[in-house]
DNA sequence: AATCCGGGGTG
DNA sequence: CACCCAGGATT
């Protein structure tokens, strides 16, 4: 029985010489910092994060500090990254570390996924990059240069199965400062040369060991799944209504309506989902404005 | 397992 | 215009 490939030294001398300088890649960016980078990375292009990750660590360098702020603020410094429901979260999680556990992000996967807005993906990219821990991250850069090399596969499956994780995890080196290499390096490759549509296999470390090119890329350009329309949807009037607050503050419902493009009904369903979610609230004089809004108000109408 | 949740960049 | 992006929560 052959023993299994060496992919690791590979990978890490391409790694060595293709490492890109992210911001929270810097000497002394603490855990809570990577764990920012990670939250507004989820969906959202790194290239785009890195701005105003600076300026998000700039103003709340710590989990203290951002659980002192105010929700409006926290969405209105969210600005367009998108998915703003990711930034409450964020702002829970803070609250949650400041309250739970001292101010201290608590160590370790286990810990750490328990915590808002924190899966499988981000617990383990916080353990394995900035805690010294060895844990097995699975993006979808790593899911897809896995899934190519070992299943010959143009595209991972939708989710992550448990055979794909036992079978992935079987690849993380033992030794700890290795395993986050291999992490960072797989994924780094996974942005960078295999990546999703126009993979540069002649510039891949790993090729020779990779099944789906000796199989000749088969499946490259194949529609995975339905393509969830962007224009005319929810999210798109949900995103307007949003937008018209973190520009121009407190906004009438009436003004809010017209932003919005949406009819009556639909526009009214929404802005109830967004006051449900916290995203929005509704002051004394019934204008509406960014964020959860205080407590002393619902105080005042339970009365 | 399927759906929902933004927004911008790219071929 | 379709596809993709360091996913997570909810049902």
């Amino acid at each position: 029985m052959p023993s299994s490939p060496d992919l690791y030294s590979p990978l890490a001398a391409w790694f060595a010489n293709h490492r890109r300088a992210l911001p929270w890649r810097e000497e002394g960016t603490s855990a809570w910092g990577v764990l920012v980078s990670e939250i507004m990375s989820q969906q959202t292009p790194v290239a785009r994060v890195a701005e105003p990750w600076r300026t998000w660590m700039k103003r709340w360098p710590t989990p203290q500090a951002l659980a002192r702020a105010d929700s409006a603020e926290v969405l209105r410094a969210w600005g367009s990254l998108g998915y703003p429901r990711r930034a409450l979260r964020l702002h829970e999680c803070a609250r949650t570390v400041e309250r739970e556990h001292g101010g201290e992000l608590p160590v370790g996967v286990e810990a750490l996924v328990a915590l808002p807005g924190i899966g499988d993906y981000t617990a383990a990219a916080v353990a394995s990059f900035a805690q010294g821990q060895r844990a097995c991250v699975l993006d979808t850069n790593i899911r897809r240069v896995l899934t190519r090399v070992l299943d010959a596969k143009a595209a991972p499956s939708a989710h992550v199965t448990k055979r794909d994780r036992a079978r992935f995890e079987k690849l993380l080196p033992v030794e700890v400062e290795h395993s986050r290499i291999w992490n960072e390096g797989v994924m780094e490759l996974g942005a960078l040369v295999c990546r999703a549509r126009n993979p540069m296999c002649e510039a891949c470390p790993l090729s020779e060991h990779c099944a789906w090119l000796q199989a000749g890329r088969p499946g490259l350009g194949e529609r995975t799944t339905r393509p969830q329309s962007y224009e005319g949807s929810d999210r798109q009037i949900r995103g307007r209504i949003l937008k018209t607050l973190r520009e121009g503050g407190a906004a009438t419902v009436g003004t809010l309506e017209n932003a919005s493009g949406a009819d009556s009904e639909r526009f009214v369903r929404l802005l109830t989902d967004l006051l449900a979610e916290g995203l929005i609230s509704r002051t004394a004089s019934g204008e509406i404005t960014l964020g959860a809004g205080t407590h002393k108000e619902e105080h005042v109408h339970a009365r």
